[in-house]
DNA sequence: GAAACATCATTGGG
DNA sequence: ACCCAATGATGTTT
C-alpha cells in the first residue's frame, strides 16, 4: 500500500482532474440522511473560497453571526480508514489523573481519551491542568502535512480526542485559551464514526438569553475537515453531544497554532 | 408509547 | 468571571 507512505506521496485529490471535481461539485449535502437546517447551502463565491487555499479540495462555506467555517471532505475514504487504523496503533492517551477532571468538587473521568501532541515543549492547558505533548508521530505528522498543504496555515500543536462509542462526548465550551495564536485557524479532522457537532452562540445561552440565533449543526463525516477561523471561537460555543445509537468510535484531531514565547 | 434528544438549573474548587 | 461533567426535571422529536 505504497500510496499512504508518509509524506511525499501525491494525493489522490492533487491530481489533473481536482480542477474539475472542484467545479462539478457545487453544493455538497453534509447530512444526505437528514433534511435538516444544518448547512447553509452558500454557493456563491465558490472561486472566493477556493481562491485562498493553495491546495484546492471543493470546501463549503459554513457562516452565521460572528461564525465562519470550512467544511470539506480531506481523505478518500480507504486512505481514511488506514490512517484511522494506523492512529489506533500509535496514540498513546492520557491515563490516571491527567484522564480526570473536577467539577463542581467532584472527580470524573473525562467521557472520551485525550492525547496532544506538537513541537518540542508546547505544553496545552485543559481544565487548569498542564499536558506536555508527545513529539508526533508518523501519522500524525502526515496529516499535519495534508491540513497545512490543503489550507495554507502551520500549526505546531494537535489535540486529539477518541470517542470509543456515542456515549462518549464533549461539552459546550470555545477553543478560546490565552495560549492560542488569536489569528490562527483551528483544523478539526475526524476519522472513523460521523458525528453531530453542534455551535451555539454565547449570547442564546440561558434562560435569560438576550439574543435568538439557531444553532448550526453539522454531521462531521470521516476523512473531513473543519476549518474554524477567526472569530468564530469567541462568539460561539461548540460541543459533541451523545448519541446512543453511534456504536463505533471517532477520533477527532484539532491542530491548532500554540504561541511559543507567550509572556503574558 | 417509548426512547432519544434538547434545554435548563443545579452542584465548587481552581 | 469562567470552566468542566453529571444528574434530574421538563418538554419535544422520532
Amino acid at each position: 500500500m505504497d500510496r499512504f507512505v508518509i509524506r511525499g506521496q501525491k494525493r489522490s485529490y492533487n491530481d489533473g482532474a481536482a480542477e474539475d471535481v472542484l467545479r462539478a461539485s457545487k453544493k455538497v449535502k453534509l447530512d444526505p440522511g437528514n433534511d435538516n437546517e444544518g448547512i447553509k447551502e452558500e454557493e456563491a463565491d465558490e472561486d472566493a473560497d477556493f481562491a485562498e487555499f493553495s491546495h484546492p479540495v471543493p470546501w463549503h462555506k459554513v457562516e452565521a453571526e460572528g461564525l465562519d467555517c470550512d467544511y470539506a471532505l480531506l481523505f478518500p475514504k480507504e486512505e481514511a480508514d488506514h490512517l484511522f487504523k494506523k492512529l489506533e496503533e500509535e496514540v498513546v492517551y492520557l491515563t490516571g489523573d491527567e484522564a480526570k477532571v473536577q467539577v463542581f468538587g467532584k472527580v470524573y473521568n473525562v467521557p472520551r481519551k485525550q492525547a496532544t501532541y506538537g513541537d518540542e515543549g508546547l505544553i496545552y492547558t485543559y481544565s487548569g491542568v498542564k499536558h506536555l505533548a508527545r513529539r508526533w508521530t508518523p501519522t500524525l505528522e502526515y496529516i499535519l502535512d495534508a491540513v497545512s498543504k490543503t489550507t495554507g496555515h502551520t500549526f505546531n500543536f494537535v489535540l486529539v480526542n477518541r470517542y470509543k462509542d456515542g456515549q462518549d462526548h464533549m461539552g459546550e465550551h470555545r477553543d478560546d485559551e490565552r495560549e492560542l495564536d488569536p489569528v490562527s485557524p483551528i483544523a478539526s479532522v475526524s476519522l472513523g464514526a460521523a458525528r453531530d457537532f453542534i455551535f451555539r452562540h454565547r449570547d442564546t445561552r440561558g434562560k435569560y438569553s438576550s439574543r435568538n440565533i439557531e444553532p448550526v449543526k453539522l454531521k462531521l463525516a470521516h476523512g473531513s475537515l473543519l476549518l474554524m477561523n477567526t472569530p468564530t471561537n469567541t462568539h460561539w460555543y461548540h460541543s459533541l453531544p451523545a448519541r446512543k445509537k453511534v456504536l463505533m468510535p471517532r477520533i477527532n484531531l484539532t491542530f491548532r497554532r500554540i504561541l511559543m514565547d507567550s509572556k503574558k
